[in-house]
DNA sequence: TCCTTGATGTTATAACATAACAAATTTACA
DNA sequence: TGTAAATTTGTTATGTTATAACATCAAGGA
């Protein structure tokens, strides 16, 4: 039996250039960015991306068509999280607290929905790029 | 000078086919449903919806790829929508009470961010469609 | 072994979106 | 009004994002 204690190689790629770039990134930006690797089509990507995400080690950003890797280990708990987007400089702050979860709580309630997932994405200049 | 009480025709006719259908439509969605008409390239449903998205006649589904006609008088005054999309029958509900706005203000405030735009959808099984 | 099952690789193509330029229309104002 | 500048609209081409379909490979059990 073979030792499952490390990602497959793709995993490990894919979340390694995510990481390193601290942001986000596009599939074809992570493909390109791995060129050389044993990566070299885009299904390699997104399956690895598709993988990632449901392990919660990478959120995907609908609004950007980007990923990114997961950087708040409480989201992992919480299981609902909010982006925070910068227009301007890329940054993306993870939030998932309670007031978020309750937010979509009472979301699917009053909508009278059984909620499957959610995607929550506020863009905008952050402190540091407004005030420079 | 021209009367300006009247959309542009391109406007109209973009409009009218997601009034019609109820539902999210994909550009090209819309640009099948008008063949035949004054509208022939993907560039000018896009221009189209653009504009309708600014007036706030139309709104972006960022999780679909989509756009959706506004069915909500109330959203045009508050100005933070959320999207409650069912996954089963395609039929969206606009919520855009105070809870929304409130949400989404101290979510910047936060993060210490001056929003810019947002994006809230929550996808899951309405009610309909749960019991049938 | 050899069959089944699931993961991975590869090619091709589908689906979504915009750049760049041309043509037409509108606007500003002399 | 007439004309230049600005804006909008149409058209072609292309860029970007994502997946279908099929081939190949690897692992485990009868």
């Amino acid at each position: 039996m073979k030792k499952m204690t490390e990602l497959p190689n793709n995993l490990q790629l894919v979340l390694a250039a995510l990481e390193k770039k601290g942001q986000p990134m596009s599939a074809y930006m992570i493909l390109d960015q791995l060129h050389g690797s044993s990566i070299r089509a885009p299904l390699q990507v997104y399956r690895a991306l598709e993988k990632l995400i449901n392990m919660g080690q990478v959120h995907r950003l609908e609004s950007l068509n980007s990923f990114i890797a997961c950087n708040d280990t409480s989201c992992a708990t919480v299981g609902v999280t909010a982006f925070v987007i910068c227009e301007k400089c890329d940054q993306v702050q993870e939030v998932s607290d309670n007031s978020v979860s309750l937010f979509i709580t009472e979301l699917a309630e009053k909508a009278k929905i059984t909620a499957v997932k959610s995607s929550i994405e506020l863009h905008g200049i952050c402190g540091a790029c407004e005030n420079p």
